[in-house]
RNA sequence: GGACAGGUGGCCGAGUGGCUAAAGGCAGCAGGCUGUAAACCUGCCGCUCCUUGCGAGCUACGGGGGUUCGAAUCCUCCCCUGUCCA
């Protein structure tokens, strides 16, 4: 590639590129001195549950990677027990090395399916911050103003709220851009939301003496709401790590609206690929719902394979659309035939959170049962609160399968 | 250290002595419609019990104590947050 498709190449995608004509700069220096540049991207060490808002970021780094440019993944078990500053003003409890190990570990695992192994170096922002004596803290302090650090988006925003700030909370932006001093970054990708913590290690490092580092900022992939950021705590992510019936099912529940979102930023397909097919459903030719199948199948390859994600489009197919009982699902295998009341049965088994909660649905008609596997099980709808499930009358079909609104419980006897 | 403002259900936010399990909004859940999409319509949205009812009991408005037949609402002490002053 000349230097030029490789600058393109690279920032396609990126929201924003500061600057872009250093980025230029430090790639020809690369090119000239063999020297492949240093690439920083920074994650959070209490949750190594990777999601798929991570891998916009990831899938830059591996474009990186491929150049062969030296990727960083660093994991910040350091700066966690500051946290990012989201206003919960909480210093979190120190982790130990141990547990910081089987993060990275588990980090690996997943990172891995993206980044290669070989390439891939993985440090931990301990290793010089944890060493910086209260002097050096004192010097990097001194290397920032206040009225600088109130700029950022978060804080101005408590500030004029009149919401606290603690003041841990300050050291946070430092210490990240201290990373870069440490490390000698040349290039840090983050989000969006982190353009404040990215700017800082800019600064930094000019003031420690280096060339500043070009920072990337990645768009920040919405979740399966449609409307805010994924994470793990909203609970509108899909995970890395989940078997692919379960991606299947949440990406096909994204808005038509957001598919085209996640292909710009989940798949491989060029802009004028996916502008195609969006011409396509507008025209009519193409249903939108065919189209976001492809798009599931399309992603779980890349984390299961071209065969797990065909089953798990099959399997999607004849669960909904098809309504029957998913081959896969919870199983409570049963040894007593005592009567029980149908809400207490349910609370017992978290088809429901409470029995009021379970009264509450049977009267709403999202209760209902069906017996044994049939292809087409008949799901009879139970109305009435006072119901009791007698086991004993349903062992000679074998099981029956409890169904409140999408939960699903199938009950076997012995 | 002082003055003032504030702390209500997952979140936002009404409520200043009974009609309040606490308006309204958001989120969530369910039903309808559909493509388990979105949008939309409807219902629900503290817990427990049963005789499933415009039912009974319990718990809840930062924490403790108090006034009152009765308190989210009044008094008091404490904790927490913010603003201004020092």
């Amino acid at each position: 590639m000349t230097l030029d498709e490789q600058l393109t190449y690279l920032i396609k995608g990126a929201e924003e590129t500061i600057r872009v004509e250093d980025l230029r700069a430090k790639l020809q220096r690369a090119a000239k001195t063999g020297k492949p540049l240093r690439v920083k991207a920074g994650f959070d060490p209490t949750a190594p549950d990777i999601h798929l808002g991570h891998t916009v970021l990831i899938r830059k780094l591996k474009h990186f990677q491929d150049l062969g440019h030296t990727v960083i993944f660093l994991i910040g078990d350091f700066t966690g027990l500051i946290g990012d500053p989201s206003g919960q003003n909480v210093t979190r409890k120190p982790m130990t090395p141990e547990e910081v190990a089987a993060n990275a570990e588990t980090y690996k695992k997943q990172v891995y399916k993206i980044l290669d192994p070989e390439k891939t170096v993985v440090d931990f922002n301990s290793r010089w911050l944890g060493k910086l004596a209260g002097s050096d803290w004192i010097t990097l302090c001194s290397k920032y103003t206040v009225a600088r650090m109130l700029e950022r988006d978060d804080f101005s925003k408590r500030m004029k709220e009149q919401r606290p700030i603690a003041i841990h909370e300050l050291l946070y932006p430092l210490a990240q851009g201290y990373d870069s001093v440490a490390l000698e970054a040349d290039v840090e990708l983050g989000g969006t939301d982190q353009k404040f913590n990215l700017l800082v290690g800019r600064t930094l490092q000019q003031e420690y003496g280096q060339e500043p580092q070009v920072i990337m900022m990645m768009p920040i992939l919405e979740g399966l709401d449609g409307v805010q950021k994924m994470s793990k705590s909203l609970g509108n992510y899909v995970g890395l790590n989940e078997p692919p019936g379960e991606m299947f099912g949440k990406l096909m529940s994204i808005s038509d609206e957001m598919m085209w979102r996640y292909y710009d930023l989940l798949t491989d397909l060029s802009f004028r690929e996916v502008a195609d097919l969006k011409k396509g459903v507008t025209a009519g030719t193409a249903h939108p719902l065919d189209v976001k199948k492809s798009l599931a199948a399309r992603i779980i390859a890349d984390f299961h394979g071209q065969d797990a994600a065909a089953q798990a489009q099959r399997d999607w197919e004849s669960q909904f659309q098809k309504k029957g009982i998913p081959a896969e699902i919870r199983t409570e295998h049963l040894t007593y035939f005592v009567p029980i009341k149908l809400t207490a049965f349910l609370d017992r088994n978290q088809l429901v959170t409470s029995r009021a909660e379970a009264t509450r649905k049977i009267k709403e008609g999202a209760v209902s049962i069906a017996v044994g596997d049939a292809e087409m099980p008949s799901w009879e709808r139970i109305s009435d609160p006072a119901w009791e499930f007698d086991p004993a009358k349903y062992r000679d079909h074998g099981s029956v399968t409890f169904r409140v609104g999408r939960r699903l419980l199938k009950v076997t006897f012995s």
